[in-house]
DNA sequence: GTCAACCAAATTTGATCAAATTATTCACGC
DNA sequence: GCGTGAATAATTTGATCAAATTTGGTTGAC
């Protein structure tokens, strides 16, 4: 009985500072804050309609996993990648991701992979139609839903801060140059899924990832 | 004129949420936060003699460092190690490190080479005394300052948040057995920081923290 | 054994103080 | 006389704290 909660004004079970991390989170990942914007704590206690504390660990919080930074004093941002860190981004989601892909390989059933299929038909539907919001996010729960299979939660908090690095520049190549030339290998993937083949699964994602960074790369040259 | 401070009660200049996040760190890294001891939020404030903000902030940023753990409800705890959360960490760390060796090695200079030798000789000393404390702290100090000189930010705060999981473990290993049988393979890296060899660099880190890894995964194993 | 009241601890808000940025004004030079 | 630059004042923002509210756990009574 004490789990029913009849009042709609307070649904309360999540505290706060875990709502305002996920929305500002999601703000980042997936578009409103652009790399290099600047924006001040209390611009966000309005937008994110929440007290000022909240909003504090929430910026401690992305800024532990990079996907903030403190700029001089006075504001934070969402950082703007350098050549070289993108380097060092690739080296890593090239090293782990792969390796979570192959440890998942072996736990996937089948409903996992109908769900996996579900998601791929979706990001092909939002390529088909350039909808940029909706390739990105069909992409992002591609992969994190392949990486839970794994059952590695160190791994996986690892990819979570590379994705939070990684994101916002995705997002910008995409607004820039549209979702044809993103990365597709999803039909690989899911067909060394099905097959129960690690090897060739753990390849096809490096291949895909391979392929994002490339595509981040060259515009960042530009 | 308005930078100098008279007053001897507020020489403040770093912000107090940046001290007590690595006054805390260092707690859990070097000592006194063993695994699985459970701590409050309200004890922390006593114990870092700070307001309730800094402290929450401090644990919110280590929290997502993989630090310390919200235990259940109500209480943060420094993790306790699995099997297979150490295969995950020595995977990581045997990617991720010598990698960092192999990137410092071209941009190693003399005076960095005399630093390393310094602090491998007071490591030396501290194995011979049987100081944990300080083993534990030169070992750090060691890794920490080559990997640094790799200028690689995001690899080096990976490492950062690996180490922050790892380091509580490897205390405890050195308190049951004392600093016998403790990971030295910093002569041979030293010799290959000499000979400007970084293949053998990148080696000798391998092995040095594959024998702290089989250390602990020993202990656990009891 | 179950339910309710109480207690302790966490969460959150609002207030206060300090610091920094911006705006305005005044002075000096061209 | 007009424009530029520096200095100071004002407003905005950040950091910290203390108090109030909420939540979860525990204990005692029925």
């Amino acid at each position: 009985m004490k789990n029913l909660r009849e009042r709609d004004e307070s649904p309360r079970k999540v505290p706060t500072h875990e709502i305002t991390y996920c929305r500002l989170r999601d703000m980042i990942l997936f578009g409103q804050l652009a790399p290099g914007q600047p924006v001040t704590i209390q611009g966000l206690t309005t937008m994110l309609d929440a007290g000022m504390t909240p909003v504090r660990e929430a910026i401690r919080k992305l800024t532990a996993e990079g996907a903030l930074e403190l700029q001089g004093n006075r504001r934070v941002s969402v950082p703007q990648l350098t050549a070289s860190q993108l380097d060092e981004i690739a080296f890593a989601r090239l090293t782990i991701e792969p390796k979570l892909a192959h440890m998942a390989a072996k736990r996937l059933e089948t409903k996992d992979i109908n769900e996996l299929a579900q998601i791929d038909a979706d990001i092909d539907q939002a390529i088909a139609a350039g909808d940029v919001q909706r390739y990105l996010l069909g992409n992002y729960r591609f992969h994190v839903t392949l990486y839970e299979r794994a059952d590695a939660p160190i791994l996986l908090s690892m990819v979570h801060s590379l994705w939070l690095r990684f994101g916002p520049s995705l997002r910008v190549v995409c607004g820039r140059y549209g979702t044809s030339n993103l990365p597709d290998r999803h039909g690989e993937a899911l067909a060394a899924m099905r097959a129960g083949d690690a090897e060739a699964l753990s390849r096809a994602l490096k291949e895909d990832i391979e392929q994002g960074i490339d595509q981040v790369r060259l515009s960042l040259a530009a």
